[in-house]
Parts: C-alpha cells; sequence; structure tokens
DNA sequence: ACAACTCATCAAATTATGTTGATCCAAACA
DNA sequence: TGTTTGGATCAACATAATTTGATGAGTTGT
C-alpha cells in the first residue's frame, strides 16, 4: 500500500475535508449511497449549495457518482481516505528523522 | 494509541495542511528546528507573513515553539500528523461500513 | 539610555471560498 | 408535444483567508 497522490491531489484533498458542509455529506453517505435530492433533504441545505460542495468532493476522488434515469447518486470512496492517510504517513515519517538542529 | 481529536480540532489541522506555504514550512522543519528569521531567509517570504502561518500551524498543534533570548524556535510535533492520521482511519473506517442502499 | 535586532500583531487591501437565486439541460411522464 | 422533476452551472453577493506594510514589545550590545 503505496501513496500514489502528489502534493497537489492531497492538498485538494485536505482541503475538501476541512469544510463542515462537506464532512456533513460524508457522514450522510456512510451508510451508502444517495441521490442528491435525498442528500438534500437530509442535510437540509440548498441544491446548489449541495451540488458545489458534491463537486468539491468528487473533483478529490472523495466521492463518486453514477447516473441512472434522472437522478444522479453519490458514494464515497474510502481509498480515497485511505491514499491520503498514506500520505499523512510519509509526511510523518519525513517529519520524524528530524534531530534538533539550533544549540543555544 | 487512540484518537483523542474532536471533529473541529481535525478540520482545523486539516486546513493548516491544506495551504502550501505552510507545508513549506513543514518541510523546511523536517530537518529540525529553526529560528523564525532563519525560516524567513529559507522560505523567502516576508517575517509577518510567515509569523502568520506559523501561529495556524501552532494553533493546531503541528508545530511548538521555545523562545530563548530574541530568537523563537519552532519544531515539528509529530504526533499532531498521527493524531489526525487516526482520525482520518477512524472516519474511513465508519465510511467502509456502508452498503449500497439505491436500487434501481 | 540608545540603537539595532527578533518577532508578534494590527489594519487595510487583496484574493479565495462559499452562498444564493436564476437559468439551462436532460430525463420522465402526461 | 408540453410539463414536471433532478441536477449542474452561472453571475452576483457575502464571507473568510491571506498578504502587505506599519507599529510595538522585548532582548541584546554599546
Amino acid at each position: 500500500m503505496q501513496n500514489t497522490l502528489t502534493t497537489e491531489q492531497s492538498r485538494q484533498t485536505l482541503k475538501a475535508l476541512a469544510d463542515p458542509t462537506r464532512l456533513d455529506v460524508i457522514h450522510a453517505l456512510a451508510e451508502g449511497e444517495r441521490c442528491v435530492c435525498d442528500l438534500t433533504a437530509d442535510l437540509g441545505i440548498t441544491q446548489s449549495r449541495l451540488s458545489f460542495h458534491l463537486r468539491a468532493l468528487r473533483d478529490c476522488g472523495l466521492l463518486a457518482d453514477r447516473h441512472s434515469g434522472r437522478w444522479t447518486y453519490y458514494r464515497l470512496q474510502p481509498d480515497a481516505l485511505s491514499a491520503l492517510e498514506d500520505w499523512l504517513a510519509a509526511l510523518r515519517q519525513h517529519c520524524s528523522s528530524s534531530a534538533p538542529l539550533c544549540s543555544d
């Protein structure tokens, strides 16, 4: 299991996760995929606002969508979270190799 | 090793990491602690701008500082990254418990 | 005491993000 | 075909984050 995210991709994913509304979306999808209109009702937010956040989550790979009839279903992509965890672990290991420098 | 971060703390840490300048700071500190004036030179940014970002990183626990004479030394706190990894892992596990819902 | 240096903080300007309401397109249904 | 529904997108506005330049507080050396 190795990290395949670029710094820029990781940054976009971190940014996507740093928003309360988008975390709500993620929690709402934890039980399974849902169509936009159901999500709108679940979260109690306007459709265009939800659409804006769904796009951010999809663009960074945290969500995938599926079209069926006139509905669009969104679902989580847990692998995107794994990839971010890997990236963070690599960053941490890089950081942990540090030794105090400045002796005063 | 269990997650002790609240959602709000995690959000702040995610946001802190989602900025290019702050990632530069983290990389600059990977080799060990440095004073602000050295960091300013290393990164080639203005002092007040660096100070702004150092505060963001310190406020969410990613950095710690130490005062000696007229210098302030900043250093990484890899445990903060570990804690975020734990939080992400918990989120992922919560998400992975999902089963497809909408049969069309 | 005075001057130079390190760093934090503030207000103002700039830039990025998120929200709203309107509009458009495609699918379904009468 | 005309109408309704689901959802994306756009422009305008609102809010939040960042950058800049100035100021101030503490430290060191003269």
